[in-house]
DNA sequence: AGAGGTGGTG
DNA sequence: CATGCACCACCTCT
């Protein structure tokens, strides 16, 4: 590969007034393709100031200086950076996108973006390699100094860039060029044009959605947060008084006060409390076998540990999350957060919120501005469409078509028994068993822990299984190809394309099986967990152009996995629930021919369905 | 700083 | 022989 520039003599041509902007603009408007990067001196959008914005050819990167320039002054920048015709290369786009929009109102368009690229050729594998640096010397050879990067925090409106930040800032754009190269050849290769361009699209999307961020009322949080910490506090104590006996020392604090035995939140002193004075002989300290220990020490516990959990993981730290300059929460979505292509979310993790109850109803604290109301709607079911769409399976598919309650439907196959609209009452057990099944089976789920959830020996929880699948056989021959093609390829891979890859073990790997097995069940689960994010992502794409067609104002604030969640104008919302479950269902359909897609609709002054 | 345990979500 | 997917946050301990 023939580099077009010099990595230690990079060229650029700093542009500072109207008239360097439009002739600069004149020369990259004949590229077919362009390496965009910008400077700011922090990483929220709200408080940084836009330092530089550098677009360049393959061989010259043009540094426009944000501060020099008036840029609402020069059209032709706006329009360059949002056309559809240039193809713009940018590395994590949506964190430029970001700052471009929030400080000059330009919504870049038509990128490329090289991050997203290389995650998507590497699902699965080779996790956090993904940074501008690593791919300057994966694809070029080359080694980036990132050191100058530092020195862009203390710059001010004013101060001069220095003839190394120039170079720095000019390198970062001409780098993408060779990369992108490089990487066009793959996504060709592995048939992930189509992914990484939905990618593309999504991304601006998620940009957009971070801006946005999320309105919560303050005082209704703390007052959650205040009571649950109360009860922890109370329930501390009382766990601190019985256990006292079984300590001999009772030592005063500083202040006269008894302290305490043993550090609750330790599982190492819980072990030897449990174990060593209690004498409960118990492996581990997880709620899972607490629940089954008849103790007073391990009741109190158990019911401390589910206040210290909410006050601990959603107590204050969220508050601190609040945004100085827009009073909203505003959490970074990662739209490559996991190897199925799913989103994650954190700062804080709005995938994790507890849902409402009515000791913590955390999540009726998010509520839209004044004037506007929220827009939740979720697909219904989603995974098991997916798994019945995919299998093929008639009968299944029958069943949704019909709208039956699968559950039941299922059980009353298993177990020969007659489908009624009251099975889910008259036999409440035989359906919760199909549910766990249908559950676990996208799981890859065995015997002995179907048997262990439902409470039966694992004979029968084979036996159950095998009931499953005499009355699903697609659905059993369908995993079992996941299985055993992803084994063999070393890939699965989505209708829509999005592969996985994995890491396969060598023959005389001790733990070959293991290794073997957990494959297996990751690739079951990778089709229809990864077809979900799939429409997910789709249905954000389609809902951001129909909202900006009809003229709707409002936005996108929210994704959890099966669910988005929009804020719109009181007055436009009920219309514009209708067109987001309409939307989210034709993007399901995309992949999914067989089922009905439901989405249901729901508006509201919190975050609720 | 990183690992392991625990537990919140879909 | 063992055998449930995908995350992130907080805690303790080394």
């Amino acid at each position: 590969m023939e580099l077009k520039f010099d990595p230690s003599d990079p060229k650029y041509i700093y542009v500072s007034n109207a008239e360097q902007a439009i002739n600069a603009l004149d020369e990259l408007k004949k590229e077919k393709v362009v390496g965009i990067d910008i400077e700011g001196t922090e990483l929220d959008p709200y408080s940084s100031i836009l330092l530089t914005i550098q677009i360049s050819s393959a061989s010259i990167s043009y540094i426009f200086d944000a501060r020099q320039l008036n840029i609402d002054g020069i059209p032709e920048l706006k329009e360059f950076l949002e056309n559809t015709n240039t193809i713009k290369l940018l590395h994590n786009g949506k964190f430029d996108y970001k700052h471009i929009k929030v400080n000059t109102g330009i919504e870049t368009a038509n990128i490329y973006d090289t991050m997203l690229t290389e995650v998507v050729l590497n699902a699965g594998i080779g996790k956090a390699y993904y940074s501008l640096k690593d791919l300057a010397k994966k694809y070029a050879g080359i080694d980036l100094q990132k050191d100058i990067r530092e020195s862009f925090v203390k710059m001010t409106a004013n101060s001069r860039l220095t003839e190394d930040q120039l170079k720095y800032a000019a390198l970062d754009t001409l780098i993408m060029f060779p990369i992108f190269e490089e990487q066009i050849k793959k996504l060709n290769k592995e048939g992930l044009l189509n992914v990484a361009k939905l990618e593309f699209a999504t991304t601006r999307v998620v940009g957009e959605m971070e801006l946005k961020g999320v309105h919560i009322d303050i005082e209704k949080w703390k007052s959650i947060i205040h009571t649950l910490s109360d009860k922890r506090d109370l329930l501390a104590s009382k766990f601190q008084e019985s256990i006292r006996p079984y300590f001999q020392s009772s030592a005063l604090d500083l202040f006269g006060n008894v302290s305490d035995s043993i550090n609750i939140n330790s599982q190492v002193q819980l072990m030897d409390l449990f174990n060593n004075k209690l004498k409960l002989n118990l492996p581990s300290t997880g709620d899972a076998l607490l629940e089954a220990v008849d103790h007073p020490v391990v009741k109190i516990l158990r019911e401390y540990r589910g206040y210290e959990k909410l006050v601990s993981a959603f107590g204050d730290n969220l508050l601190s999350k609040i945004n100085k300059k827009t009073k909203r929460i505003h959490p970074e979505f990662n739209q490559l957060g996991a190897a199925t292509g799913r989103f994650s979310c954190n700062n804080p993790n709005f995938q994790q919120i507890p849902r409402n109850s009515e000791e913590a109803p955390f999540r009726t604290c998010f509520n839209p501005e004044k004037g506007y109301k929220l827009v939740t709607a979720d697909y219904s079911s989603m995974e098991m469409r997916i798994l019945a769409d995919l299998s093929g399976d008639a009968v299944f598919i029958k069943a949704l078509t019909d709208g039956l309650d699968v559950h039941s439907y299922t059980a009353s196959l298993m177990f020969n028994l007659p489908y009624t609209d009251d099975f889910k009452k008259k036999y409440p057990d035989k359906r919760q068993a199909a549910k766990v099944i249908g559950f676990g089976l996208m799981y890859g789920m065995g015997p002995a822990s179907l048997a262990r959830q439902i409470g039966v020996t694992p004979e029968e929880g084979r036996e159950y299984l095998d009931r499953y699948f005499n009355s699903y056989p697609s659905v059993k021959r369908f995993l079992e190809k996941m299985a055993r093609d992803a084994v063999k390829n070393g890939w699965s891979s989505t209708p829509a394309g999005r592969k996985r890859w994995y890491t396969t073990p060598t023959a005389s790997d001790p733990d070959y099986k293991k290794k073997i097995g957990s494959i297996e069940r990751q690739a079951k689960n990778h089709p229809i967990q990864g077809t979900n994010a799939d429409a997910v992502k789709y249905a954000l794409v389609f809902l951001q152009e129909r909202m900006k067609k009809e003229k709707v104002d409002g936005s996108l604030i929210l994704t959890v996995h099966d669910e988005i969640v929009s804020e719109i104008r009181e007055d436009q919302a009920a219309d514009w629930s209708n067109i987001q479950a309409e939307e989210m269902c034709r993007a399901a359909r995309l992949f999914l021919e067989k089922v009905p897609v439901v989405a249901e609709p729901f508006v509201g002054d919190v975050w609720e369905h």
